[in-house]
DNA sequence: GGTTAGGGTTCG
């Protein structure tokens, strides 16, 4: 019998199970109509969709394989040639009586991904949601609803954390939710009573008389803000997902009712101008500081930009326990809340770094009096987060982007502009002199309530800071602090910024590009077929027919000895590809060429060098035009320095250059950063041209120097020095500023 | 192949 199904897929896993190799379990929406004699009697449309549109697909061996790795959950498969069988798991998973299994030689797919099938407008698989009047027990179900309680994600005793919320909808029934997940990252990022969730593959149960829902094999969900006028945008932490116009239709209407409902109307936090004493309340805030008291308590220092009527407790702690700025100023001004967070909650409170902006749910304002202290003095208010997860006490970190946040940064941008009037200086607010930190801390101590700075001097020079303009009028030489943002940056491909330069003779050239190697590779090749005869080296060629070529190695007779990690292998008669391959099992490998059966190395304008996954290139105008015979006796270990030594080659180091536009209140200045970028990235350029994760740290921080798509009131600011000097060009004088002895910050290179 | 939790104030 032949037989198509296009499906769609909802879930899959790859299990190993008993002895068979792999096997793979598939959960697919089918919405293709198949054949009645292999299914069930109904007409497909007719028949409930919730319990029959679900089917299992088993997949054996090397298909199980091959699929795992080419299927994302929401893609279009067409499947042919599996079997049918009748499902064992029918009574548990409530899916299609019988389950398909691909292992037959006739079985095979076609896997179409999601970004093709929702571009084609298929609505054919779209998912179908119940409301939640509607559940009936046993089921896997899809669902909407707006959420009227949550808890942020708890350990359980079991292996995960739970997340327990209500959500309702139209229908006004409310159910309670419990999502396991032992990955913090799956579960729905809400963050205030009234956002929309989206629940998939949740199983409903009877709980206590009430439905609940609980999540299942295969489960997702997605998170939305609930606000009217909010643009619709999925809060997940999915590779994939489907998400399509009717679904923000039902975003839209449940928004809808809910402000018709009055769900949203209350502010979802209160701000410290407002806590009154013995309050419980939730707080949007900046952390400023934060300090390990006990095991099972620490200390958060939080603002958010209002003033508390009520004095504030400070709690002091060693000025090298506390991670972050000193707050002294603010807390002078009762600005800063000083927030115990206690046991369950510390583990949270462990991961947020200064500069985060969190939420702290059902947080209690305890009034302390000091021991003895009269009762006409007014009581100070502390913070505490106690233990448990009572009325959805915890806390999170929330984006920065967050509309909640935008009083806090115009509270914030308020305070600095008035500091900046009333005092004629942003000194005693913005900054607090090192020597009132102690010694441990490397980075300079410069206070900001927002955006926070990203970098730190490390010159050591005790220099007034300046503004652009002033910098602008002085003449160079000379050195200059400033504070900063970044307006732009070149290059915007930040792969370009990566040169090469000559120390010798000081030429900067642009690193080549893959497909400008190979072809140096394949003109070596073109004009070499004899291998070269060296008195000096044991060769080994393998003629390849199917290469039409011969593939010769050399190594120097004094090495032939050594294991290949040591040795210096020459190879000739490769393509780049080759070589990349055969360099990663050689740590130093020269690709040469045959001129009249002697060696010569290939066009400097290619690597001369390959140690795994680094290449090296020599200076063309510096290095000697050939060589006789490499100078191999007395080096222990072969470095770079040592090949190029041996070879001849003038070594040619990777730099990275970039030229930023820094801008402040009184204009703008253009800066090179060069030769301190490596200090300023904390990162060897050699390390970024052979890795592709350093090459995402720099990217990071610039992005967190410059988000992409912000204005330049929400980018930081950063502390630098700048070296201003003169060049000649064109028999003229020209002033250059360049960024020296400045390091971002150690929590810019994770990405948030 | 499917536990855990199943909202309803700590006590510092």
């Amino acid at each position: 019998m032949s037989v198509l199904l296009f499906v769609h897929v909802k879930a899959f896993s790859l299990l190993s199970f008993f002895s068979l190799p792999l096997w793979f379990s598939l959960i697919i929406l089918c919405y293709f109509s198949f054949s009645p004699l292999c299914f069930s009697e109904e007409d497909p449309k007719k028949s409930s969709a919730s319990q029959h549109a679900s089917i299992n697909v088993i997949f054996f061996g090397t298909l199980a394989k091959d699929f795992s790795r080419s299927v994302s959950q929401g893609d279009m498969v067409l499947l042919a040639g599996f079997t049918i069988s009748k499902s064992p798991t029918e009574q548990t998973d409530r899916l299609h009586p019988c389950h398909l299994e691909m292992s037959g030689p006739d079985a095979c797919l076609c896997v179409c991904s999601s970004t093709v099938s929702s571009s084609s407008g298929s609505s054919a698989h779209r998912n179908i949601y119940v409301p939640l009047n509607e559940l009936k027990p046993r089921r896997i179900v899809n669902v909407y609803g707006v959420v009227t309680f949550f808890k942020q994600p708890f350990p359980t005793k079991g292996t995960d954390y739970c997340s327990t919320l209500k959500i309702t909808d139209q229908s006004n029934a409310k159910v309670g939710c419990t999502i396991f997940s032992e990955r913090l990252e799956d579960h729905p990022k809400i963050f205030r009573i009234g956002d929309v969730i989206r629940l998939h593959r949740v199983k409903t149960q009877m709980f206590n008389g009430s439905m609940t829902l609980l999540t299942s094999l295969g489960w997702s969900t997605v998170t939305f803000d609930g606000m009217l006028d909010s643009p619709v945008e999925p809060r997940t932490s999915s590779r994939t997902f489907h998400f399509d116009e009717a679904d923000k239709r039902v975003v839209e209407a449940l928004r809808q009712w809910a402000s018709s409902q009055s769900l949203l109307a209350s502010e979802p936090t209160v701000p410290l101008s407002s806590v009154q004493p013995k309050m419980y309340f939730d707080l949007t805030c900046q952390l400023l500081a934060k300090a390990c008291m006990d095991s099972r308590c620490m200390l958060l220092k939080v603002w958010d930009g209002t003033k508390c009527e009520h004095p504030l407790i400070n709690v002091t702690v060693a000025p090298d326990a506390l991670e972050g700025e000193p707050t002294n100023s603010q807390d002078r001004e009762n600005l800063t809340a000083n927030i115990l967070v206690y046991d369950n909650h510390v583990e949270v409170a462990r991961t947020l770094k200064p500069g985060m902006f969190l939420r702290l749910y059902n947080l209690h304002a305890v009034p302390q009096r000091a021991p003895g202290q009269p009762h006409d003095v007014p009581c100070h208010l502390g913070f505490h987060l106690h233990g448990g997860t009572s009325y959805g006490r915890g806390l999170c970190s929330i984006p920065s982007d967050n509309p909640d946040l935008l009083t806090l940064k115009s509270q914030a941008e308020k305070l600095a502009s008035e500091k900046e009037v009333n005092d004629g200086t942003l000194l005693e607010v913005w900054y607090t002199p090192p020597e009132a930190i102690g010694k441990g801390l490397k980075r300079n101590p410069r206070l900001t309530f927002f955006p926070f700075v990203y970098s730190g001097l490390t010159c050591g020079h005790t220099l007034q800071q300046r503004s652009l303009a002033h910098v602008k009028r002085c003449t160079p030489p000379a050195f200059h602090h400033v504070c900063a943002q970044v307006k732009s940056y070149k290059p915007q491909n930040l792969y370009q910024c990566l040169k090469l330069f000559c120390p010798q003779c000081t030429t900067i050239k642009e690193v080549p590009d893959d497909e400008f190697i190979a072809q140096v590779f394949q003109e070596a090749l073109r004009g070499s077929c004899q291998p070269c005869s060296e008195h000096w080296a044991v060769t080994s060629s393998v003629d390849s027919i199917q290469l039409d070529r011969a593939i010769t190695m050399h190594v120097s007779c004094d090495m032939v000895l050594e294991n290949t990690q040591s040795q210096l292998l020459f190879l000739q008669g490769v393509t780049l590809d080759e070589t990349c391959v055969i360099s990663a099992a050689h740590k130093n490998v020269v690709p040469v060429r045959s001129e009249e059966r002697r060696m010569r190395l290939l066009d400097l304008s290619a690597p001369f060098l390959f140690c795994e996954r680094k290449r090296y290139y020599g200076c063309k105008q510096c290095s000697q035009s050939s060589f006789v015979e490499p100078e191999v006796s007395g080096v222990e270990v072969w470095d770079e320095h040592n090949v190029a030594k041996a070879l001849g080659v003038q070594l040619m180091q990777y730099v990275l250059l970039l030229k930023f536009e820094l801008e402040d209140e009184t204009g703008t200045v253009e800066a090179l950063l060069w030769e301190d970028a490596e200090r300023f990235f904390h990162a060897s350029s050699a390390d970024i041209a052979a890795s592709q994760e350093m090459q995402d740290k720099v990217q990071t921080i610039m992005d967190r120097l410059q988000p992409p798509g912000s204005s330049m009131a929400e980018r930081p600011w950063l502390e630098l020095c700048l070296i201003a000097y003169t060049v000649e060009e064109d028999g003229r004088t020209q002033v250059c500023y360049q960024i020296t002895n400045t390091e971002t910050r150690e929590d810019l290179w994770a990405r948030p």
